[in-house]
DNA sequence: GGTCGCCTCTTTTTT
DNA sequence: AGAGGCGACC
């Protein structure tokens, strides 16, 4: 144990779970737990615990049992002010690991709470309630499936195999895909969930959300009947059950005497509801909300900043804490957080110090394209690295996935080892989500998405009119497809019962083996390995299929497989619960563990939850010194020495989608304040003037971003104003006053053709029409620039139509995008 | 009826 | 650059 001046003698794990149990037992105990600590507390106070915390930082650790709002700034402390809490209440007596639950929203985030805490702590941090929204939720239902409607083994939608099951409904429904766009529909459904609207609740305001519904509905029964939930569904129906079961939430509530959020500000309304349910205002929980209302990053996907107010208010919270004092960055970096956020308008308002002094410049470094862009930084990486500064303390930063393509390339051939965030996860590659539906039909031969999937993957002749026959059967019986095999007639039919075959003879076979015996014989069963190995690029394929049975393996060994299966009989079957009088329906009887072996879930389910839950981000050779890539939105929470965000490109960042209205615009500048914040010591802004991106090549105009940073901060690596930002329209017409011209292109936006393509060869019709169009407008060409009368200079993005009707499409940068008819612009091009 | 290959469209961010 | 859709061929 390392906290050096605890006063009470070391409690061993044992006393602390009989703790555990006591804990259950109802307000009188936390009653009894707040006197202790009243005591405990003063005795603390010099404590190596409560040590080096700032009057804020102690105010927040050691606050009462009351609900409470923590504003946090980016580097204050947050996380080590939310552990010290929980460490601090648990050895004060205040809490014990069983009535305390912590939620943060990233697996990141709680894999970083448990490590801390563990540290300060000798608990087993595995068996407490602390993870993710989701990763709650799945661990609250699999407790109470039954009660929540569901199969014992229930197993987790992803993003994408929603969209295509949803996909599938819309086929069912005879729907046009064109006008019910699955990705689109799938937006619908989780944006209803998420404002725990279920199809009643929608108005059906018109036709169109009328059908909405019915996809809605449609995809819900659909669910059901294969016994699968999404990642919105495993929120709701926890909501649901603890708003509809008063037994069960009579139980959490006294369960948990304290419940802390992290980055509140990115909750959405279902799991403010949802948090309400588990300690609803008034109830005397102890429920401290932690957010930073600037890094708020998620409105895109229904996060309410709202929720923080809507807490202070409702919980009535005495007093808000602001922590300001930032210790990670010096002041230059700092100032530039602040000054571009300040922009905003919507704020709670809070402004970020620290007494670190000025420290380096922020470094800003314009590029003539995305590939010259990644080369610089590879060499002032290796420079810093040549420095001493670790790898794995440099951190590059994009907007978008598709970016680190180019830097990852760069990095390399320049052989400097580093590692990806996010992007396409190791769970996510086409041939592990074929192995793991084959594992999914193993545990569940009901699940038709994955039965879909891998049916005639690899092919075994079955096409698309077997399954067509396949579906139709299995609709009218109201069967799944994997039930309704027999109905087909023909080839088709034997074929199909071949493949539920094999399935089943697999199940057989691998009864009692091992995780990873199964996955071998799953892999070879199906054909995969061989199909792999066939495949001319099928080498790294497999590479990946062998790297699923060692993250398999790692699961069942390192990991402690099954932490949220093995938590449960612990802490839901506890004496205490039982005699508190938890009511039967929810007791033991919902448990049926294996015969013979006493798991609550088998290794695979187990493992397949773990494949959706956590899509594979730790995947990636983890303690290797090697160079981090991630996007800014998965850079949250993080840290670096050294921070370089790249592509600062108008149009990409800000992304061009979220320009158009002010709300977008400012969720971009605070996606850009959690960009900068990250970092330490330096920070590197850089932008290119081409980048290619979807096999196409834009023209890009730096971004806004750089006019709404502090000029003192700055340092320009390459000549200022030497590319074509803000004001570039009158950059522009000195430099043709002084009869220069402009030798670059500029603007930003997409262009039809390749930009070193020198003899173009319209490839589509649009392509042939632009090119038309052109030679009717002798000399405006698609990507080059166009000078306006009003507007300036901009570049031409799209032309269509003729004659009369003739328009273009022009991204004239600070005056944005314009649509103009050319019967009447007078469009004259530069060269 | 199945398979293969060419064509088109796509992409913002995540549990 | 990669996946899905559509048409031609087996």
């Amino acid at each position: 144990m390392n906290l050096p001046h605890d006063p009470r003698p070391e409690a061993p794990p044992e006393e602390l779970n009989e703790d555990l149990f006591a804990a259950a037992e109802g307000p009188d105990t936390h009653q009894l737990a707040a006197e202790a600590a009243e005591n405990a507390g003063q005795a603390l106070a010099s404590s190596g615990l409560l040590k080096n915390l700032n009057p804020e930082q102690y105010a927040a650790v050691t606050l009462g049992q009351e609900p409470a709002l923590i504003l946090a700034g980016a580097g204050s402390g947050k996380t080590r002010v939310l552990t010290t809490r929980i460490a601090w209440l648990m050895q004060t007596g205040q809490l014990t690991p069983g009535s305390v639950m912590a939620v943060t929203f990233t697996n990141k985030a709680s894999k970083e709470m448990q490590t801390r805490l563990g540290a300060m702590l000798p608990v087993n941090v595995r068996g407490m309630w602390i993870g993710t929204f989701h990763g709650l939720c799945n661990r609250f239902l699999r407790a109470h499936w039954k009660l929540a409607g569901l199969p014992q083994g229930f197993q987790i939608l992803d993003a994408s195999d929603s969209v295509s099951a949803i996909k599938r409904v819309i086929k069912a429904m005879k729907l046009d895909e064109e006008r019910f766009v699955p990705k689109q529909v799938s937006w619908f459904i989780a944006g209803a969930k998420e404002d725990a609207q279920r199809p009643g609740d929608i108005e059906p305001r018109d036709e169109q959300t009328k059908t909405l519904i019915e996809i809605y509905k449609a995809y819900e029964d659909q669910c059901q009947r294969e016994g699968v939930i999404d990642f919105a569904e495993l929120m709701l129906r926890s909501y649901e059950l603890m708003r509809d079961n008063p037994a069960v939430r009579d139980h959490y509530q006294r369960r948990f005497s304290h419940i802390l959020v992290d980055e509140f500000q990115d909750t959405n309304k279902l799991q403010y509801a949802w948090l309400k349910m588990f300690a609803p205002p008034g109830r005397g929980q102890g429920v401290m909300a932690v957010g930073d209302d600037d890094q708020s990053i998620y409105a895109f996907r229904g996060a309410r900043v709202g929720n923080m107010a809507d807490f202070e208010r409702e919980y009535r919270v005495k007093k808000v804490i602001k922590l300001e004092q930032n210790y990670r960055s010096y002041s230059n970096i700092l100032d530039s957080a602040n000054e571009l956020i300040s922009r905003n308008s919507r704020r709670l308002g809070k402004t970020l110090r620290t007494d670190a002094g000025p420290g380096e410049p922020v470094r800003v470094y314009e590029a003539a394209s995305d590939f010259a862009e990644a080369q610089w930084l590879i060499e002032e990486a290796q420079a810093l690295h040549r420095a001493g500064i670790d790898r794995k303390e440099i951190a590059v930063l994009y907007r978008s996935n598709a970016q680190s393509r180019v830097i990852e390339s760069a990095l390399f051939n320049a052989g400097i080892p580093y590692r990806v965030y996010g992007g396409l996860r190791f769970f996510e590659r086409a041939e592990v989500k074929h192995a793991l539906s084959y594992l999914r039909l193993l545990e569940n031969p009901n699940d038709d998405t994955s039965f879909l999937r891998v049916v005639n993957f690899p092919t075994r002749g079955i096409g698309a009119r077997a399954i067509e026959l396949l579906q139709d059967a299995a609709r009218m019986s109201g069967r799944s497809l994997y039930q309704s095999v027999g109905a087909v007639a023909g080839k088709a039919g034997s074929n199909l019962q071949a493949f539920t075959g094999l399935i089943d003879s697999t199940r057989n076979l691998t009864q009692g083996h091992t995780l990873r015996e199964i996955i071998e014989q799953i892999l070879e069963i199906s054909g995969l390995n061989e199909f792999y190995r066939n495949d001319k690029d099928g080498a790294e394929r497999l590479e990946n299929l062998g790297e699923l049975i060692n993250a398999a393996e790692a699961f069942v060994t390192q990991e402690g497989f099954g932490k949220d299966a093995v938590a449960l009989p612990v802490d839901e079957l506890s004496p205490g619960a039982i005699s508190e009088g938890f009511p039967a329906a929810v007791a033991p009887a919902n448990f049926t563990p294996d015969a013979e072996t006493g798991e609550i879930m088998s290794p695979l389910a187990a493992f397949l939850t773990h494949a959706s839950l956590e899509a594979g981000d730790n995947q990636a050779q983890a303690g290797q010194d090697a160079v981090q890539l991630m996007t800014v939105h998965s850079s949250k929470g993080l840290e670096f020495d050294a921070v370089f965000i790249t592509g600062l490109e108008e149009g990409l960042f800000p992304h061009e989608n979220s320009m158009s209205d002010s709300d977008g615009l400012e969720e971009e500048r605070r996606l850009m304040y959690v960009a900068i914040t990250r970092a330490r010591q330096r920070l590197y802004l850089a932008f290119s003037q081409t980048r290619m991106l979807h096999g196409q090549t834009r023209y890009n105009v730096k971004s806004r971003f750089f006019d709404e940073l502090p000029e003192h901060a700055l340092k320009w690596l390459t000549p200022r104003n030497q590319g074509f930002g803000s004001g570039f329209a009158k950059e522009y017409q000195s430099a043709w006053e002084r009869g220069s011209g402009l030798k670059s292109v500029v603007g930003a936006g997409r262009v039809e053709k390749p930009a070193y393509d020198t003899t173009p060869v319209p490839k589509s019709m649009k392509q042939a029409a632009a090119q038309k169009v052109a030679d009717e407008h002798g000399g405006l060409k698609v990507g080059k620039g166009v000078f306006h009368t009003k507007f300036g200079e901009g570049v031409l993005l799209t032309l269509e139509g003729s004659g009369a009707d003739a328009r273009a499409q022009v991204n004239f940068g600070r005056h944005g995008m314009k649509w103009l008819a050319l019967s009447v612009a007078k469009l004259t091009p530069i060269d």
